[in-house]
RNA sequence: UAAGUAAGGUAAAUGUUCGCGGCUGACAGUGCCGAAAGGCGUCAGGUGAGGAAAGUCCGGGCUCCAUAGGGCAGGAUGCCGGAUAACGUCCGGUGGAGGCGACUCCAAGGAAAGUGCAGCAGAAAUAUACCGCCAGGCAGCUGGUAAGGGUGGAAGGGUAGUGUAAGAGACUACCGCCCGUCUGGUAACAGGCGGGGCAUAUGUAAACCCCAUCCGGAGCAAGACCGAAACGAAACGCGCGUCCUGGGUGACAGGAUGCUUUAGGCCGGCCCGGCUGUUUCAGGUGGGUCGCUUGACUCUGCCGGUGACGGCAGAGCUAGAUAGAUGAACAUUCAUGACAUAACCCGGCUUAUCGCCUUGCUUACUCC
């Protein structure tokens, strides 16, 4: 899976990793953990667990979560891994619930780009 | 027209912009990443989840392992015949149950091999006399009796009669049961005839069990190939020290052991610096490629069959990801879009599901 200037996370170590070593900061929808990872280019990584729901939601989540770190990619700092988990009250959401809410959360964790 | 019954179809549509996975083509390049295996760009075109993709409950293909033959254990199935690669599936029958009917449902072998279990009620549950009836006796009671009452899911085949002290298959008729035989049917079974008074006989086998048939195990994270690393083997190799043997106390040769430097290798654009015996074989971790979609395939037509299905001919190619591709925005219409996302591939079963549509048949009513 790609994104124009970013790469997807893939091993499930990389993931333990930032758990361990990255912040984190949650709302209402998303928990986001972010960890510098030393390179040029970000490297994101969508976990929904299977208490949110069966596959279909699951792969709806994780979807508008891809769709809306694509839109919204050039505002963010590169150089990051960052780590996005859908909770629960994700289901069933609409994609601009789920935009803001991301963008919420990078400016908590302030990788945002100031304008 | 209404109610019902059976079978089947569909699973919102269209457009614009942005985005993703395969595929094909063009362009870029003797370029980049990687030790290698191998992989990588841009543009265009086309293509890209389901009827259940689900549950993982059966069956098969495929792969590896095991396997002379046979048996035990364990598991599954269980009326008959057929279909099929196979099945616990499907089709057609038989028997039973329900429904006016169309039609639906059935785990439908054996309880005259053995063991177990059967609450409460009831006198008694596979043996026996509570009430009653009859006989005897003054009476307590004794004997006969399963017709009647009562209990129970079930009470010693049922109904009617003969018979009797009262009764009883004790006897008779019909029904049932068992045995034999004949006819029809491939068979399950159906029908007829004759015999047996009926002994074996309450139910439960989704209790053990018996009988018949079938089953080797694990699964694509199977498995095959390429291959950093680790573990291992062999060959080769600079200098020095110590010890042993031969030699003359030397030079030299061989062996054991230890250390160090250089060459070489790695990190690096180069220097400094740091690390390190080298090569080959073997090995198979991280990684990569294949397996991976042309198949018991789909569509159309004809033929055979009651049907499941089979045969022939023609046409077609319809996801192949590997942390896992179908999404977002806007507009319009119907409407307020249910259940639910392939993961090696097929055949089934089961379960979930908003609606809409089609066809056959049944019953009732009306009209002709």
């Amino acid at each position: 899976m790609k994104y124009p200037h970013s790469e997807s996370l893939k091993k499930n170590r990389d993931f333990q990793l930032i758990y361990k070593e990255g912040k984190s900061c949650a709302n209402r929808y998303l928990v986001l953990y972010v960890r510098k990872n030393g390179l040029a280019k970000n490297r994101l990584g969508i976990s929904v667990s299977k208490k949110v729901g069966n596959s279909v939601v699951r792969h709806r989540i994780t979807r508008l979560i891809r769709e809306s770190y694509r839109l919204q990619e050039d505002m963010f700092n590169s150089g990051l891994d960052m780590v996005v988990i859908a909770r629960v009250n994700a289901k069933g959401r609409s994609f601009e619930e789920i935009r803001s809410a991301l963008l919420h959360l990078g400016k908590l964790q302030g990788v945002i780009k100031k304008e």
